[in-house]
DNA sequence: TTGAAAGCGGTACCAC
DNA sequence: GTGGTACCGCTTTCAA
């Protein structure tokens, strides 16, 4: 494992730039600095986070901004950033809101989860304040700070077509909390798949916020209408475990006379009857990366802000199935 | 903070010295040792996890058994484990079997988790093998190694007496996994409780296996006999969950015409409605604090094994209610 | 069984 | 802007 001695005998340069550079250190020429990363870059050199923590004097705080009413979202979003900064080597703070963020000093950085990672005041501060800042699952309500996000637009549009390819035509979406961009953004995948069918007559859109209540309410509103849907496509995988309740509650059963499928991959998903089909966006990886690109920021990168887009998965479970034949006749 | 200097000048040794008690080096006489720790506890020495890891060869890794049904379960486990060896300064590795840990070179320490850490041969394995280890959760399989639980059957009790005091009589139990020794004590807790109050003959007992689909077959058993009871308790969140399915489709309203209580206290039992009365374990502090002792014992402690009991805590949200009227006369 | 010296991989403070 | 020196708190090696 290298050092910065050897990065700085790669660099031709003294440890000490070296230790400037990964420090952020704003005293370092634009040209010596990039020489120095490109060293490092070569001989593979990583940062010894004990070895800093041990020297420096104010210990590398970073905030964790976290305030969403899905507490399985919560607890995998915690993972992710516990594992990241335990192998960065940075103390994690867990703050719920702005205002606590605004108490704690000595922050370095933060990393904003939604729906914060998406709220004007909080973006506008982060900036204002100078502090290195990544939004996960983020709409470009601003280009300040680095994002960090699967497709969700991608991602609900191909759930969608999932239950076309199925058979469904008659697809209801629950949409989440119209005030969080991450809901647009699904809605708008929901809407491309049904309209490049040709279903868009077939579409109902109801609103939830994201709370299994709110689930409820969507679910027994449409499952009470004239013409009931054949699938029902939830915004989140709480939403989903509602539609469930009202569908056994209605006798209807799931899959044979009625779909539902979640989005999150939530623990929920798997801790339900039937298991529900669903979109995984590895949240805790997610999150770990924020960290991580958080690091490089903290470390003086002056790059262009990034805006890196994560894989999501069709998660097939058994919530899902064709449409009850009689249906698919009669429209 | 002081350093291990200070602890040498106050306990009149050299720093070296301090240094062998802390990490658990064998070659340091009895006395010696007892006078560094108390000069140590006197002015509240910790060790600096930093300058540890920089300067030893061998990371501290240590590993977290975890292999549980529930989801919500290894989460908060998971947190507890990340949290503690944070500010330890050790490496985790999570493993799922005994298989896998074998396969693991240079660990220092192992905390298990149920169901594993009441798995003979795990106990057997591991105090072979001269790790230290502490159970989580664990029964007097044998005396070996340190365990820290709450006490299930008291917790139990507590609820089962929550439930008498509102007036149920004809009480369900749907008890976990009977394999696992936290179930034999949930079990006892509830039976305390009946007999106490005299109600043995109203009391059923039912077994699932702590899964979701486990909890829906035995609420279906329970809610279609011939006298059915106005509340049931489930030995965890998941299938007390599982109730609630179960009586929404039998069209019975909770808490109202059937109260359904869990325990754990899992994410699950606020996501759902009604939110779940429950019992609280707090989970992520009892692995916290399992982590923190494996630490001592790392460190060289000489003591008899310890047993700690957490405190729990009843509960109380919206799915326990007072019998409906005309059930409470008619038995 | 105990102690002295060296050094882990960095950062702070000060010169140049 | 860049480099030198001291030193963070602890463990390792070796000598006593």
């Amino acid at each position: 494992m290298p050092t910065i001695i050897d990065v700085a005998r790669e660099a031709g340069v003294s440890f000490k730039t070296v230790s400037r550079v990964f420090t952020g250190e704003a005293h370092v020429r634009a040209e010596t600095r990039d020489k120095v990363r490109a060293a490092a870059a070569r001989i593979g050199y990583e940062v010894n986070p004990a070895a800093r923590a041990l020297r420096s004097k104010a210990p590398r705080r970073v905030a964790l901004l976290l305030n969403n009413p899905s507490l399985s979202y919560s607890q995998s979003t915690q993972i992710g950033a516990l594992l990241a900064t335990q192998k960065l080597g940075s103390q994690l703070v867990i703050v719920e809101s702005l205002a606590a963020l605004q108490e704690f000093s000595g922050l370095k950085g933060v990393v904003a989860c939604p729906p914060l990672s998406n709220d004007l005041a909080v973006t506008t501060y982060l900036h204002a304040s100078g502090l290195p800042f990544v939004r996960v699952g983020a709409e470009r309500i601003s280009d300040l700070g680095d994002k960090i996000g699967i497709d969700d637009r991608c991602a609900a549009r191909d759930m969608t077509e999932y239950l076309i390819e199925l058979g469904h035509k008659r697809i209801a979406f629950i949409n989440g909390d119209p005030q969080f961009d991450v809901s647009r953004r699904r809605r708008a995948g929901f809407e491309d798949a049904m309209s490049h069918a040709g279903f868009s007559k077939y579409a109902q859109i109801v609103s939830g916020s994201f709370s299994y209540e709110s689930g409820l309410k969507a679910a027994e509103d449409l499952l009470s209408s004239e013409t009931i849907p054949t699938a029902i496509f939830a915004a989140n995988d709480e939403m989903a475990s509602a539609c469930l309740a009202v569908a056994y509650k209605r006798n209807l059963r799931v899959p044979d006379q009625l779909t539902v499928v979640g989005f999150d991959d939530s623990p929920v998903s798997r801790a339900i009857y039937p298991a529900l089909t669903t979109i995984r966006q590895g949240l805790k990886e997610l999150v770990r990366d924020a960290f991580m690109l958080l690091s490089d920021r903290l470390s003086g990168d002056d790059v262009p802000f990034h805006d890196i887009v994560h894989q999501h998965e069709l998660i097939i479970r058994d919530s899902a199935g064709p449409p009850p034949k009689e249906m698919v006749r009669n429209d």
